[in-house]
RNA sequence: GGAGAGGUGACGGAGCGGUUGAACGUGCCGGUCUCGAAAACCGGAAUACGCGCAAGCGUAUCGUGGGUUCGAAUCCCACCCUCUCCGCCA
């Protein structure tokens, strides 16, 4: 949530700056919906510092015995009771439309961030490594699977539908090997707490780190219950701060999640349907920090590269991309997409993205530290895979494979698969 | 799933229909004392919002949401959560 005080002060400069990421901002509606907000706010707090004062002298006047006195003013109180009633109801109507109003705005963006709204406009900010060449056809993860054994898209499809995957023998071993290398990197090297967290939470929680109003038909709902199967595990992580007030020297707090994560992928049909790119089900390894707004930039730098090291580790090519203005998410101030290099598909595809929210996740939740002067200030958060871990797979098998269908275990992941050094293709 | 107990400020813990935003204690901040510290004593300190140039005034907040009442932390209803016992279970 953008800061609703500097929609009052400042709405100029906020439609002129969101309109950079391509949202117009009814100015004229947020006028009129406050200049109503206000009135009513303010009626409605005169009547209630009515009926205190009435409430007050009724009780004086019980206390004085003054019976006659007390039941005059109780008929009094009745009347206003009534208006009380009437005008609280319309408050709440009015407060909730202005509450809503703003929380579907989305956040502002960074100065940095590159102005556009196509995957184009993007900015390429490094490069790691260079594509791996083959001196055969290289297939792509679809076919390296079915070659080995590991992946069955047929079994998923008659377990679950379309969009699922069943990974087998040292394939999966494989999946398995790539969470724990990166939980271990990131616990071990990067200063991360590990946690693990439910992989369903309340509308509340979902709403905290986005619009879940905007969002929720991405998300599968436990019918009949408030509570949404995670998409990411941002969402279960950043809501430890809700409505948390933190001392300062707490700060940063750094998390790494190993978690599934679901996506009912709405609007992404006849997109990415082959193989296991865009799943319903998938997990991910994710990173969290919420830290001191001052830092939040500093921090986004670091995480970025946390990411960053786990494809270094596993020698794979690939780029770091500043989404533009028009492609930044909702929620974030900016965002960093990290794309892998993929020959299958003869390309660079985002396999991390890391963003930074500033304050506008921790308005939406509540999260706060206790500052130098001892007083409650929202924290900065921020999020980055690190990495989606189906994606890591995709990109090990199709950068180390063979000519002759089998793939080679990168030496960072040898110690997590234990004597196998390569995977063969079936017989 | 059944039976019971309970959810109050940073924490412990009173209050159980009326000057209670909330006693008291601990912790915290400032001061007195001290060479310094401890102890003791004095004082201060919640959050959000509204109106106002400001001083200030007002409103809301005692798990959440409704209700009763002139007035609710206190009474009633529903829900959520925690604890104890029983049952079931990976």
């Amino acid at each position: 949530m953008i800061d609703i005080q500097l929609l009052r002060s400042e709405i100029d400069t906020v439609a002129k700056r969101l309109a950079i990421r391509g949202y117009t901002l009814d100015t004229a509606g947020f006028g009129s919906l406050e200049e109503k907000r206000r009135q009513i706010q303010t009626a409605t707090e005169q009547l209630q510092s009515q009926r205190n004062a009435l409430a007050k002298q009724i009780g004086q006047a019980k206390a004085k015995k003054d019976e006659t006195q007390a039941a005059a003013l109780m008929r009094q109180g009745a009347e206003l009771g009534e208006k009380v009633k009437q005008m609280e109801a319309e408050n709440g109507t009015v407060q909730e439309e202005l509450h809503k109003f703003v929380s579907l705005i989305p956040n502002l963006l960074h100065a940095s961030v590159p102005v556009g709204s196509r995957p184009e406009d993007a900015v390429e900010q490094r490069r790691w490594g260079e594509p791996r060449k083959f001196d055969f056809r290289a297939k792509d993860h679809v076919d390296i699977g079915a070659g080995l054994g590991g992946l069955d898209f047929d079994t998923a499809a008659k377990l679950a539908g379309a969009r699922f995957v069943v990974m087998k023998g040292a394939v999966a071993r494989l999946h398995r090997a790539i969470a724990q290398f990166m939980l271990d990197t990131h616990t071990g090297e990067h200063g991360y707490t590990e946690v693990y967290t439910p992989y369903m939470v309340s509308g509340a929680c979902a709403d905290g780190v986005t619009s879940l109003a905007k969002f929720k038909d991405d998300l599968f709902k436990i019918d009949g219950r408030d509570l949404y199967l995670i998409p990411t595990s941002e969402y279960s992580v950043t809501n430890f701060m809700r409505d948390e007030i933190v001392p300062l020297e707490k700060l940063p707090l750094k998390f790494a999640c190993h978690s599934p994560c679901f996506r009912s992928e709405a609007g992404a049909a006849g997109k990415d349907t082959r193989g296991m790119i865009r799943n319903h089900q998938f997990d991910k390894v994710e990173l969290v920090q919420i830290v001191h707004p001052a830092k939040s930039y500093e921090a986004h730098e670091q995480l970025t590269g946390h990411a960053e090291t786990i494809l270094k580790k596993l020698e794979l090519s690939h780029r770091v991309i500043t989404l533009s203005a028009g492609d930044t998410g909702f929620s974030s101030a900016k965002t960093y997409d990290i794309e892998v290099w993929l020959p299958g598909q003869n390309a660079y595809r985002e396999i991390s993205s890391c963003s930074n929210f500033e304050a506008f996740q921790a308005r939406r939740m509540q999260a706060r530290f206790r500052n130098e002067k001892g007083k409650p200030e929202l924290v900065h958060t921020l999020n980055g895979s690190g990495l989606a871990v189906g994606r890591t797979l995709i990109a090990v098998m199709e950068n180390y494979q063979r000519k002759d269908g089998g793939i080679d275990i990168p030496l960072a992941l040898r110690p997590y698969m234990g004597k196998i050094e390569t995977i063969e293709p079936a017989r």
